[in-house]
RNA sequence: GCGGGCGUGGUGGAAUUGGUAGACACGCAAGACUUAAAAUCUUGUUCCUGUAUAGGAGUGCCGGUUCAAUUCCGGCCGCCCGCACCA
């Protein structure tokens, strides 16, 4: 019975077994405590790869071990399936979207499978569904009853080859992704998530986040981005101020009022922004320098700025300089800085002065009121700005032993702390009461308030594209934009559609947007923009939860009762946009009556794992190769090699004939650093009078990095699990590497891993039948040195697995495999060792362990085994090995009963020879004795 | 620039309340078995000196606290990630 391990048939004959006993079908009515485990549910690109392999396999080593230790688990898997690339494969490729999609879902779902996850299909659905997008409307149109959801004008970047609006992401270098062309800004109206409504709450939320990595936190902290400041306003000065008044009142159009009722309307700013335009409405954190204002900046998109450039050209020409900057980071961040003096003055508050008004181009308008008060003296961008165009910089900020009547600024603004000078009232000061005496001042004289500033934005969520969730509104022109009746839902996607052209295929479908209006009966027409998928994934896991309902999202009971999700395990690269988005959807579920969840989290516990990562590698002519391509061999060819010595002649023979010196030296370099010669097979043509069917060429290894396809860097799931079986690609991915940090893919730990498998089989499968669920209470001797093993051991798997530290675990299964083959131990605390190893293996490697159970002849299922308890008492030795140190270094050690007296360890310490000869001619100061750790003896 | 994280053998990594640094694994070396290879098993493997007993050094670098520092503190150096003209 001591065969290999077979895991192609061992495999699908569990899988069979588990499918027909439907043991992962999660009880909603169920008395246990409940467990909702979850992974971030894949884009059906159409292949699984090694990264979702590491996310499952983690996310289900946590879904079985909770089930063994008694919870009711809710492990579901589902589909995130709207999104362009199934657009982008209809225009390049033909074929339809939704074909495409739900081909891909088929094609996944069975290699899926093969990995054995304990997942409850029964709820499976994908975002794409009309049963879930109609609910999805359903959602949307309740937040905007709730008023988490409007409209409003705004800029976006516009591709004008494809016609389509672009996201942020898809603009490279200021040009469209596909098309190559200069993205343009364009105004359009867009429908906007309120997501600042909950800017402080989401904020706040947070610190309640005990299970979520602290890095995650500080993103999502810094994305929301709360400042607390001064919002005032300084007034037109003179002649400068009727003048400003009266640009506002005759140049404003109509748009311009729209913009300036928008910032007025934004909910920190309403309190503080007066009726009339007589001033110009600033924000700062740093009111404590006020007495250092040399200036004041508008934005180039500021409404003032706007109007002024209506009646001045050279305004004009200014915005135009400024947009031509274009939008790409490090156009911007290295952007000089470009300034305009319109000729304004506005009134120092404090001192009564006049200060300029300059338009600025690094002034963003979408941060607080979008103009500034210059202080060049403490800000280092306003010091550059004043210094270009020469304006005042007055320092205010005295730092710590610098000289109030010697001190001057360079070029380098100060912007540290110090003690406030120059200041009138404010001498003297410190920085944070400097802040709040200026704040207290400017709310006495009525120009202002403190507030709190968001950097957060609302969330943009119209698409102009066809494969996603219709936003549910009709468009009359007498009643305005009016919600489409429930009962009308779902507003379902027409299958007939062709992209022919470029631009939303919705927009010129014959008939889906032409609609009698749900209010007044007249024609109107049915808005054609999408809803952004980042929607779809930020309630799936509600609906996974309490599913199955046409009427509702979920059944908010049911919903309510398993959320929030436990445990959460994707890619770190969703810390902000989908894990932001979805604790804002819940907290708007809440808030509409759907969800009871007071909480608004939707993630108790999150664990971002790290990538799978592999070599690559590159040839003489630059493309990348496949790694099955590249064989390697020793250097010197003798022996051991996979090529005749004649190959290895024909290797140096090339190397030294290559013109491209670098590669050559590169190569050298690699062949002097590893011993060995990389090579790819380039083709089994025999050359004439060659003796050699195949010809090598050169490889050279490059970076280890994500696996990527374009880098020819993957390695096959699938081939994997024919290869070896999906017990050992899970084991794989789960040892060695911490589960947050990438995991390097290679040929040797993939054999590893499956020569433990090996290990393991051949173990249970010489041992007789036998108990794997006894309990060798009564063991002495060996046998009690094995169970004390083996329960240390035990203890160490379950704290690896509740800290997320498998590879910790992974190593205490190996030294219990090891203590297995070594003890020489009876029987019965052999059963329990083993049983024990068995049940440990089980989350890691479900089928391995299951074949191991039903060998032994364990009842039930090997999945329904609880965990091993841990007897408490065996953790604890009779006896203990104490290093004994003097002066700190470790000169040799005894073995002392575990409950020895302080006085009995140090007197037998220093008995010790190997003490007694290190403190020859020293005198003993101090024996320092921790019980059950160390013995240091300080000696000079 | 701001924020966060990380530096440990040839390699991945252990050592999470300061207490034997290098668990476990990969790789490598030697040996056993074999006609041979693969597989498997055994032993060794931080570096330096040394036949050995043993001694010295050692967790990026410099310093500090302590009987004792990979761990705590201060200052450097290097790498990675996120945000970025956010007032």
């Amino acid at each position: 019975m001591s065969e290999r391990y077979n895991a192609a048939d061992v495999e699908p004959r569990w899988q069979k077994v588990w499918k027909e006993a439907d043991i992962y079908r999660a009880d909603d009515k169920s008395d246990k405590p409940k467990f909702y485990a979850l992974e971030m549910f894949p884009y059906p690109s159409g292949r699984i790869h090694m990264g979702h392999v590491r996310n499952y396999a983690m996310g289900d080593v946590v879904a079985r071990y909770k089930k063994a230790q008694g919870f009711e688990v809710l492990h579901p898997m589902g589909w995130d399936s709207f999104g362009m690339p199934a657009e982008n494969a209809a225009i390049d490729i033909g074929g339809h979207p939704k074909d495409w999609t739900y081909g891909n879902i088929e094609a996944m779902k069975e290699p899926l499978s093969r990995l054995g996850f304990a997942l409850d299909w029964s709820r499976e659905f994908a975002t794409s569904d009309e049963a879930y997008y109609k609910q999805q409307q359903y959602i949307f149109l309740k937040f905007w009853e709730n008023d988490l959801v409007y409209r409003k004008t705004a800029k976006v970047n516009w591709d004008p080859v494809d016609n389509t609006v672009l996201a942020n992401e898809q603009v490279i270098d200021g040009k469209g992704w596909r098309s190559g062309a200069v993205v343009e800004q364009r105004d359009m109206d867009q429908w906007f998530f309120k997501i600042t409504k909950y800017a402080e709450e989401l904020l706040e939320g947070l610190d309640t986040l005990e299970r979520w990595p602290e890095k995650v936190k500080t993103m999502q902290a810094n994305w929301i981005g709360r400042s607390e400041g001064l919002q005032m306003k300084f007034e037109f000065d003179g002649i400068s101020h009727t003048k400003a008044v009266e640009i506002l009142n005759n140049a404003q159009t109509s748009d311009d009022k729209n913009v300036i009722e928008a910032i007025q309307t934004t909910a920190a700013n309403k309190a503080a922004v007066p009726e009339n335009q007589k001033a110009v409405q600033i924000f700062t954190t740093r009111p404590d320098t006020l007495f250092g204002a040399s200036f004041i900046a508008l934005s180039p998109d500021h409404p003032l700025t706007l109007s002024l450039s209506k009646s001045d050209s050279k305004v004009e020409n200014f915005r135009i300089n400024c947009a031509k900057i274009g939008t790409t980071e490090e156009a911007i961040a290295t952007a000089d800085k470009l300034g305009f003096d319109t000729g304004l003055k506005v009134k120092h508050p404090f001192t009564g002065e006049t200060l300029p008004v300059w338009i600025a181009n690094f002034v963003l308008m979408g941060y607080g009121t979008g103009a500034i008060f210059g202080c060049p003296a403490h800000d280092q961008r306003d010091l550059d700005f004043a210094r270009k165009y020469g304006l005042d910089v007055t320092p205010v900020v005295l730092p710590d032993g610098e000289d109030a009547s010697t001190y001057k600024i360079g070029n380098e603004a100060y912007t540290s702390e110090g003690t406030l000078f120059n200041s009138d009232f404010l001498n003297g000061l410190n920085k944070d009461e400097g802040i709040s005496a200026a704040i207290a001042k400017i709310e006495e004289m009525g120009l202002g308030k403190g507030v709190t500033n968001y950097r957060l934005r609302d969330w943009g969520v119209s698409r102009q594209r066809y494969w996603g969730c219709p936003i549910p509104v009709i468009h009359c022109g007498d009643c305005g934009v009016v919600s489409v009746p429930e009962a009308d839902l779902p507003v379902a996607l027409p299958y007939d559609i062709n992209f022919d052209k470029p631009g939303n295929p919705l927009d010129r479908h014959p008939t889906f947007k032409d609609v009698e209006c749900p209010k007044c009966g007249s024609p109107a027409r049915r808005e054609t923009d999408t809803l952004d998928t980042f929607a779809d994934s930020s309630w799936y896991f509600a609906r996974f939860a309490g599913g199955n309902t046409d009427d509702r999202p979920f059944d908010k009971k049911i919903a309510s009762d398993w959320l929030p999700v436990d445990q959460y395990v994707g890619g770190i690269e969703h810390a902000v946009l989908h894990l932001l988005y979805s604790r804002f959807f819940t907290r708007g579920l809440r808030d509409c009556g759907l969800l009871d969840l007071p909480s608004g989290e939707p993630f108790a516990g999150l664990f971002t794992q790290g990538m799978v990562t592999h070599a690559t590698f590159m040839n003489i002519h630059g493309d990348y190769v496949l790694p099955d391509g590249v064989v390697e061999y020793e250097k010197g060819a003798t022996g051991i090699s996979y090529l005749s010595d004649y190959g290895a002649g024909l290797i140096h023979a090339q190397i030294e004939g290559l013109a491209d010196n670098k590669f050559r030296s590169n190569y050298l370099k690699q062949v002097n650093q590893t011993g060995k010669y990389l090579c790819e097979i380039e083709s089994l043509i025999r050359p004439i009078g060659e003796k050699d069917p195949r010809k090598y060429t050169p490889v050279l290894q490059g970076d280890v990095i994500k696996m990527s396809k374009s880098k020819k860097n993957v390695v096959d799931p699938n081939d994997i699990i024919e290869g070896y079986g999906a017990d050992v690609a899970r084991w794989f991915v789960l040892s060695d590497s911490p589960p947050e940090r990438d995991v390097e893919w290679t040929e040797a730990g993939v054999i590893g891993a499956w020569r433990f498998a090996n290990k393991v089989w051949a173990l249970v499968s010489e041992t007789p039948k036998l108990n794997p669920m006894s309990v060798a209470s009564r063991a002495s001797g060996d046998a009690l040195e094995l169970r004390r093993f083996a329960h240390k051991a035990m203890a160490k798997i379950t704290s690896g697995i509740e800290s997320f530290r498998f590879n910790t675990s992974v190593a205490q299964i190996y030294e219990l495999t090891n203590a297995l083959k070594k003890y020489k131990a009876n029987d019965e605390a052999k059963a329990e060792a083993l049983g024990m190893l068995i049940r440990a293996i089980a989350p890691f490697m479900p089928h391995l362990s299951e074949e191991c159970w039903a060998h032994l002849g364990g009842e039930d299922l090997c999945y329904h085994a609880p965990w091993p308890v841990i007897d408490e008492s065996l953790l604890v030795e009779d006896t203990v090995t104490l290093p004994l140190q003097v002066n700190g270094k470790r000169r040799g050690e005894m073995t002392v009963p575990v409950d020895i007296s302080k006085e009995e360890a140090e007197k037998l310490a220093l008995a010790d020879p190997a003490v007694i000869r290190t403190i020859d001619g020293l005198t003993v100061r101090k024996v320092i004795v921790v019980p059950g750790r160390i013995i240091n003896i300080v000696a000079s």
